[in-house]
DNA sequence: AGGATGATTCTCT
DNA sequence: GAGAATCATCCTT
């Protein structure tokens, strides 16, 4: 435990930002498109553990993916559900792009693009573990505690910077990108996804069960 | 042209 | 646990 300026208690809750082990951020591999372009659950499942990085006014930030949702196939929560439409065009696009559209009129939500090109699917990134950039991360959050700067999908992007200006963005690129190398991932909790009305008994919401930093504890 | 609707978060009880 | 905030987008007149 530690405390913080405020005299909260909390947890210890970030990896040293410069482990041994962990991959330079500016210049280690990029996950291919070949990665996002299969089966939209098993795509959700093996983005947990990887590190999602993005470069902000020079800086960079990065966290480690604890908590994502599968859209698709076939599924009535999917924005896609209905067709293309001009918010979610990006969905049906080339896989392994970023896909960030607004809800609730100030929150901003962002997805990898899954699939083929043509067939509308995605994973919600819900949750990171904070890896780098904490004082950005903080400065972007309104000093929020550590363990709550990305614990949710709107928290995850509105501390790394992320608005509609990213959507379509490429995953391999250099604005927003989710490196290869994976940190260990013991175990992998699937349950019902949050939020949604439609198709809530599918178990498409994973998560590292135990981690401080998913949007459910 | 207008109304309904959120893959959320925060604050309060 | 409930309610408000707040607006781009979508669908219906």
């Amino acid at each position: 435990m530690t405390r913080t300026q405020e005299g909260r208690s909390e947890e210890r809750v970030c990896r040293p930002a410069h482990a041994p082990g962990l991959p330079s951020l500016r210049t280690a591999a990029r996950l291919p498109a070949a990665f996002y372009e299969r089966e939209t659950t098993t795509v959700a499942r093996e983005l947990l553990g990887r590190i999602l990085v993005r470069r902000l006014e020079g800086e960079l930030l990065a966290g480690v993916i604890v908590e994502t949702e599968a859209y698709g196939p076939d599924d009535p929560a999917s924005h896609a559900w209905r067709g293309e439409t001009r918010r979610n065009a990006v969905m049906f696009g080339p896989p392994g792009r970023l896909y960030v559209y607004l809800t609730y009129g100030m929150h901003w939500c962002m997805n990898a693009v899954t699939g083929p090109p043509g067939i509308g699917e995605a994973v919600l990134i819900r949750a990171l573990e904070p890896l780098a950039g904490l004082e950005a991360m903080r400065r972007n959050r309104g000093g929020v505690p550590d363990r709550l700067l990305c614990s949710g999908p709107a928290r995850a992007c509105q501390a790394l910077g992320i608005t509609g200006a990213e959507n379509g963005a490429d995953l391999a690129g250099d604005a927003v990108y989710i490196l290869e190398e994976r940190v260990p991932v013991e175990r992998v909790a699937a349950g019902p996804r949050i939020g949604i009305r439609h198709a809530v008994e599918r178990p498409w919401r994973f998560h590292i069960p135990g981690s401080p930093h998913v949007s459910r504890r």
